[in-house]
DNA sequence: CGGTTTTTCTTGGATTTTTCACGTAAATAT
DNA sequence: ATATTTACGTGAAAAATCCAAGAAAAACCG
């Protein structure tokens, strides 16, 4: 794809190495989106066969990790069920669309317990059907068994972690 | 192709192998979407401390991933450089800030060829210059070395098609 | 206690971004 | 020549984000 052999000459050793990690880090950077995007197409492309187009994959994904939990506002950020910025927003949205219930906490009357309805039950459903359908063929035809995904997982929290250091101790 | 083993209690074994699978795969859709935020959340932040806020971190991604190539507006999206729908607009903005040059190609007049201004390169090697800082210390601080980001990688791709041939089949 | 601070969430408005449907011009196919 | 396809642009509506302000409850503290 890109012409790796253009490139200004340091010392041999190290410039080699970090010449190979470059490559390998660029596509490491393009598939983190693509998969990001991708994922969303897939949960996009399921509502979509199913004629539905009343929830966008986003919001099918907050609803699927909900689950059967029942949480506060705050905690859908808290455990990374939804990463964006002012989850009110989407909360009120879903509360519109009749995806979930929405009621003050009597111990802590500041937070908001947040548990779905029948209607976002089912939209968990689908997604959860969605996987369920991919855990039963990834092996197989995705070729990815538990040792590779366990690899896979390792590698990408290290990942994970050393942005998250680079942000936090300004590197 | 209706090989669905919908739920009800298959044998155990290849249950319970289908439990571990499940959490493996779950972590590895949750570290997508965590890995995505943060390398925007890394880009933003590198931005901030530069003081600068004249380009989001999406728009520098992009200007970052054309480089020194002299595209068409649609190669954005086939190259992957740009993921989104909407590219006319993200190029107009980027044209009317004054990173990107824009002209329609004499040979054939329909397209438009894109390249980066000085303003669009320096935002390029804002974000090269941050990915040069990762690569030389993502081996020792962050533990990935090339073994294991060729490995990584590879299984990125895996899942990569897995999703796309399960869209493009109907899986 | 009473007062202060912090936490948790809501609201409103401005702004940005996305989506969609249609439009246009140029290239290509029949 | 006519029809079809391709590559982009546009404009309006919808969605999402950002920001600042604020209410209510809880936690803290001398």
């Amino acid at each position: 794809m890109l012409n790796t052999k253009i490139k200004p000459q340091a010392t041999p050793a190290a410039d080699a190495q970090d010449e190979t990690i470059r490559g390998l880090y660029m596509e490491s950077l393009h598939l983190v989106e693509r998969l990001h995007r991708r994922l969303l197409d897939v949960i996009k492309d399921e509502f979509d066969r199913q004629g539905r187009d009343d929830v966008n994959a986003i919001q099918a994904l907050l609803l699927f990790n909900i689950g059967n939990s029942e949480l506060t506002a705050g905690e859908l950020r808290s455990r990374g069920y939804y990463l964006g910025s002012n989850v009110s927003y989407n909360v009120k949205k879903l509360v519109d669309l009749g995806f979930i219930n929405h009621q003050r906490s009597r111990i802590d009357r500041r937070s908001v317990r947040i548990s779905l309805t029948k209607a976002g039950q089912d939209v968990a459903e689908v997604v959860g059907k969605l996987y369920e359908r991919h855990i039963g063929s990834i092996e197989k035809v995705g070729g990815i068994g538990e040792g590779e995904f366990a690899q896979m997982n390792k590698l990408l929290q290290r990942l994970d972690r050393f942005w998250n250091d680079s942000i936090a101790y300004r590197m």
